[in-house]
DNA sequence: TTGTACGCGTTATCAA
DNA sequence: TTGATAACGCGTACAA
């Protein structure tokens, strides 16, 4: 018992084997009785139709790419499962494409991947998804492919995302709001476009409360736990230490966390601590974090329905949300 | 300029397909000038021979699948990036699937994948690894396959691990030495095999040093945050509360901590904590956690060895290591 | 050591 | 609305 292939069904249906192939591929011009004469024998020997024959055939590949990499792990399952859950709708194969950013291999990856391997599309998130080479490769194959969080060129192809920008303004707010005026900043790597976009909108908010912005309360950071450790360490070692900070994400806030038990910081009471992110690191440390929290896995859905979708809209936005949880409190005088 | 093919590069090289085909397949039988001439050409037309081709052809299929689903999105990408890496070196694409061990479709997903998709073998982290239904699919199939910490027919297919047992009854005597008799357990998600082993490794512990095992201190979970947090919150409201708990994760140990801290006991002062899995919940939470940390990247590398290497040995233990953090500490008297 | 002819399972073209 | 036939790009069998 080998494969069941598509003349099996075709025979046991009485017809042809292209007529099956157009009830596969729901094409038009296929009577009723045909079509469920077909889909009867379908079923009944359980046929499954080769990727591999269907995409050297020239059709559709049936397959899309995710390209993920990313300093948090969650970041990068959640977005596999968005993907996933649209795909599957789709009866299209997500493959998953882990890379590394700093292999200096990426373009090639990215040749390799689409010379190889058929797909019907990509999807890119940062930092590759504003990989230039990676961008004038793809457009130059007409490969289609949609962007999460694109930070250049952003009508080159479809793309999903959030106001970073308002995001970032409006934890900064949160603070202000709190009482704080002296707010520090953990920067996030800059080899994502998000960075500048967020430490863009921590500007935004202390411009508009009239708050000076004080260059030594900026750190930089690469989005790790250990960055934002080390930020915390020389942010509370300052002569006039912040009362709150905000880390470009929950790892570095993490860290930050962490910085202020090793001092004997009291959080909330002495430093107000936000983040931004998922859950997944917030809730797990102590206190919970206050963050921005991203719809990453609606991130990766919108990201799979952009390509996948018949047409239409080219650009999506989501809605963040600030969570405020125990590490943030009003500034007590 | 479409797509570079097999005859373009035999053309450029003066030889006949076949002898692509050879040099490509690394063939023996072939002059060493012509192998030379074709792989120069090769390189010229950056030729990349199609997977779909290859595969229908009835050859080799260059991809093998990674099936995983777990509670730890750390081990879920661990996982795929030792898989990866070793795929890269034998010039195999790593296919990552997450899938949804809830779903109750998970049998049906396998069936797809494989029936759908050209592949050399697959790999099976736990929960699937040991799914008989599944099992019996691929066997019956004849497609090889690795496993990462089977629990079940352990001689159906190679397989990588660590002996958990071993592990959990290791961390316990940690504890023990730290001078804890009344030690908790938190135990992790039943369908996962490692389980039932961890819990009879910390078993082993108490009965080797005498010490009598207190049902009451041995709660149930399923590997998350909140499980754990509910285990911490019933443990430290008994009577007699432990003074050492080890949770069957990390996620589950950070909600041990997570307890403690709401409810004021001081860690480790008054509670010493444990965990089990990879460095990235421990060293967020605070204090850090001591865990038994598991190679998880090495365990997929080592399983993707297993299935592309040429054969040979059909198991492979690989080392836990203790790693004491902040955590734990001797008990005060 | 090298080349020729055929087939893998599906879709596209064109005719019926 | 259907069906015959030629691709798709590569590997295998067999011949040279």
């Amino acid at each position: 018992m080998g494969r069941v292939t598509i003349s099996d069904v075709a025979a046991a249906a009485g017809v042809s084997i292209k007529t099956v192939s157009r009830v596969l591929n729901k094409e038009r011009y296929v009577g009723d009785a045909t079509r469920a004469r077909v889909e009867a024998a379908v079923a009944a020997l359980d046929f499954r139709p080769s990727l591999a024959a269907r995409a050297l055939a020239g059709g559709r590949a049936h397959q899309i790419a995710l390209l993920c990499d990313n300093p948090s792990p969650f970041y990068i399952h959640q977005m596999q499962l968005g993907v996933r859950d649209r795909c599957a709708e789709a009866g299209v194969r997500m493959i998953a494409q882990p890379y590394d950013r700093r292999s200096g291999r990426v373009l090639d990856e990215v040749e390799e991947l689409v010379a190889t391997t058929p797909l019907d599309g990509l999807i890119l998130t940062p930092p590759i998804a504003d990989g230039d080479a990676v961008l004038d490769r793809l457009l130059a194959r007409g490969l289609p492919f949609a962007r999460v969080s694109p930070g250049v060129r952003l009508d080159c192809a479809p793309s999903v995302f959030i106001d970073n920008r308002a995001a970032a303004a409006t934890v900064t707010r949160h603070l202000l709001d709190l009482g704080h005026t002296r707010i520090g900043l953990v920067a996030g790597d800059p080899s994502f476009a998000a960075s500048a976009v967020r430490r863009a909108g921590y500007a935004d908010a202390l411009a508009a409360a009239g708050v000076a912005s004080d260059p030594a309360l900026i750190r930089p950071g690469d989005f790790s736990f250990a960055a934002g450790l080390e930020a915390g360490q020389a942010l509370l070692a300052l002569p006039r230490p912040p009362t709150a900070v905000f880390a470009a994400n929950d790892e570095m806030a993490a860290g930050l966390l962490s910085a202020a038990h090793r001092r004997g910081v009291a959080v909330p009471a002495q430093l107000s601590v936000a983040g931004f992110g998922d859950d997944a690191v917030a809730s797990v440390v102590w206190p919970p974090l206050t963050t921005v929290r991203q719809p990453t896995r609606a991130l990766g859905r919108t990201a799979a329905d952009l390509l996948l979708a018949p047409g239409g809209e080219q650009h999506r936005e989501l809605r963040f949300e600030l969570v405020v949880r125990a590490s943030t409190a009003r500034l007590e005088q």
